[in-house]
DNA sequence: CTGAAAGCGCTAACAT
DNA sequence: ATGTTAGCGCTTTCAG
């Protein structure tokens, strides 16, 4: 079972300098490639080491050097597949510069959310990337501030923290544009809860671009969901199919697992999209262009997203003081057959 | 360098007990929550402690106790939704545990995979569950061994490490058995690559369930794909929307992404669903219940699969004598339309 | 080129 | 009840 009743990996740089007969000074440079180490003498720590399958205690080397070389990202619901995209951006700049990424799901709840930002101020990690609603940033923006983050997709610019996402106004108006290219009228929007600044914002877009077509939403098109659950879309379309007077002819949905659970719900209803109803999405994941019909959706550039958060991020590491601006990632409207 | 630049929080547990007047170790016990401190004293220490915004070094307490209280899951592929439910099981007893999960998107890569077991060995995390392909797994697996980890729906009995996961075999028959009984007799398979040991079970499922009825299955409705994307899905439903002599009339896709890319290929390739050709996939993923029509699929236990996969591996880090099994959870055959 | 020694921030005996 | 002290395993001056 075992040696002699220690773990195997009980061995620790001391005993890898004795077995090798040198410092553990010498054990250290040679772990770190110091060139200052005559070759024989590497060779035998080398040797040592194999033999003895010793393996750096990261924690140690972590609290001497003071760093972590750990990232995090925090996601409200890893199970929106709108995350994956922007996640993998993360990954692959963290890792190209020598970081680990690790992803954390808040829930999109402030207590888990400061639970998480607990492991960088216990030095765990050296930054962190949150996609949190901008309320539940905000709960801890002052006391977090300090912190070494950088916000995506969620932000509050006036919060002080380096940010990357899109401009929702515009591209909300750019998707209830192009309904109103195609002579809808009455356009419904169903959003996602309060708490999340996109849906401030694109609901702000979709009413600055109506109005500016002279045209006056009905308040019973306008439908705020706490979820973004493919059910919350459905159920919200079985409401609408029930405005028997006055039934939009269009919907647009803060986000595509919303409008697919739309379409859902209006087959079920009878309803057939896009002849009845057209529907248009937000993100364009992966699945919005397999389901029937394939969705019309505002397209986020997610991959960019990420590695901007993470190039963000990497840059403050650097230089705690350097200047990181806000940025905003272009959109592009989709346009397929759902709309 | 620094000194003079320090950072508001380079405040130690030192300074806290010199602006206590008292020592570090009654600093430590308030920390700790230990009961011999006299109410005056813990008072004290705890305004030091608010006045200084002071936070404990995790890091060094970690190296101390030897222990880091975080562990790791590695998926193959956040993207794929499949996981995401697992997760949130594993998560939640992890926490509920006093410990943080960390998630580790490994590509399927087994390099990936090996410098997240580094994070294991370095110490920096106290135990793993791992989804990887049995065969990624398999590749570190003798040096792994003895590392505090976890197998969750991939495993190799063989291998000694705890698992859990479902009967391929069986779940992959139930499929084919309920095709079978709406009579039809010509049913491809698409699989995912030989890496992922859940295709060859499900392919011998597939074939057992076939030659139990007697029925040879012909070998070009047998589709190894490398990805288990949509889009390879759909690729496949083109491939056998093609074979104009002998084309299927029910296709068993090993996942519910690929089952959804098939449809859509169908589709495309003028086949309507079910009526020329059914469709039943894997996983019961949330969007399986959306699409059209429903997709009927195999419904793993997800939420169970990682919440068990968690209590394994609390037990094992409990005690790393203790005889963890593998054990198995029942799946379920959810009937829908597309089959 | 190598070793001795200090110390990162904390916990836990061991004293008092 | 509180303080003193010895490390956890590592990196890094500072000497030689």
């Amino acid at each position: 079972m075992s040696e002699s009743f220690r773990i195997p990996d009980e061995i620790s740089i001391s005993d890898v300098a004795q077995t090798a007969g040198v410092s553990v000074a010498t054990v250290s440079r040679v772990l770190n490639g110091h060139t200052n180490v005559r070759e024989p003498t590497r060779e035998k720590v080398l040797a040592a080491i194999a033999a003895s399958g010793y393996r750096v205690n990261e924690l140690a080397r972590n609290l001497r050097t003071a760093e972590s070389r750990l990232l995090l990202t925090m996601v409200p619901d890893f199970g929106n597949p709108f995350y994956s995209a922007i996640v993998r951006g993360i990954d692959s700049v963290a890792r190209q510069n020598g970081y680990f990424m690790l992803l954390c799901d808040t829930g999109a709840d402030p207590g888990r959310e400061r639970s998480y930002f607990d492991l960088l101020r216990g030095r765990r990690a050296d930054g962190a990337i949150c996609l949190d609603p901008a309320a539940v940033q905000k709960a801890l923006a002052e006391e977090a501030s300090a912190l070494p983050w950088v916000a995506c997709c969620e932000f509050d610019p006036a919060a002080g923290v380096p940010y990357v996402g899109i401009d929702n106004h515009q591209a909300a108006g750019d998707a209830v544009r192009h309904l109103l290219g195609r002579g809808h009228k009455k356009i419904a929007l169903i959003n996602s809860g309060h708490g999340y600044l996109y849906g401030r914002q694109r609901a702000e877009g979709y009413r600055d671009a109506l109005s500016a077509a002279g045209i006056e939403a009905d308040p019973a098109w306008h439908i705020d969901l706490d979820t973004l659950d493919y059910a919350a879309g459905e159920a919200a379309a079985h409401t609408l199919a029930c405005l028997q007077n006055n039934r939009p002819t269009a919907v647009f949905a803060v986000s595509d697992t919303l409008a697919i659970g739309v379409i859902n719900g209006l087959r079920g209803a009878g309803l057939r999209v896009p002849d009845e109803v057209a529907v248009v999405g937000f993100d364009d994941i992966a699945v919005a262009a397999q389901i029937d019909p394939p969705l019309t959706t505002v397209a986020q550039p997610m991959r960019e997203l990420g590695e901007t958060a993470a190039n963000l991020l990497l840059k403050r590491l650097r230089d705690p003081h350097a200047e990181v601006p806000g940025v905003l990632l272009p959109h592009k409207l989709m346009i397929r057959r759902s709309a």
